[in-house]
DNA sequence: CTACTGACTAATG
DNA sequence: ACATTAGCCAGTA
């Protein structure tokens, strides 16, 4: 039986937040849920070509964003329409999904 | 094979 | 709210 190859894997991860609304935000795990892979996977995912995706509506659990792309992913979700406060999102709001 | 690192998460103090 | 610890998973040396 044919396992997952990694670009099977990351391929699943760049529809996952391809399939993100505007206006709205998801976090590496809800993501990693939903292709079945832990939240690591998906954030050395978006790390090696995340450049295809918004990888910006990607968030952590706690709504505040990854260090290397702190500032940008804040700039992008407030042009995106996400209220941000404080450099923290509130995934009750915009959390997706629901 | 072992050790280290990292765009993570949850629990604890 | 912040710092620390433990758990987890994949890539790289």
């Amino acid at each position: 039986m044919e396992r997952q190859d990694p670009a099977d894997v990351d391929e699943a991860v760049y529809d996952a937040v391809e399939d993100i609304p505007s206006g709205r935000v998801s976090t590496y795990g809800a993501i990693g849920r939903l292709v079945g892979v832990g939240p690591r996977r998906v954030a050395r995912a978006l790390a090696q070509g995340g450049g295809a995706v918004p990888w910006y509506r990607v968030v952590r659990a706690d709504g505040t964003a990854a260090e290397p792309v702190r500032a940008r992913q804040l700039e992008l979700l407030a042009g995106e329409g996400v209220p941000v406060r404080n450099g923290r999102v509130d995934l009750h709001t915009v959390g997706w999904p629901d």
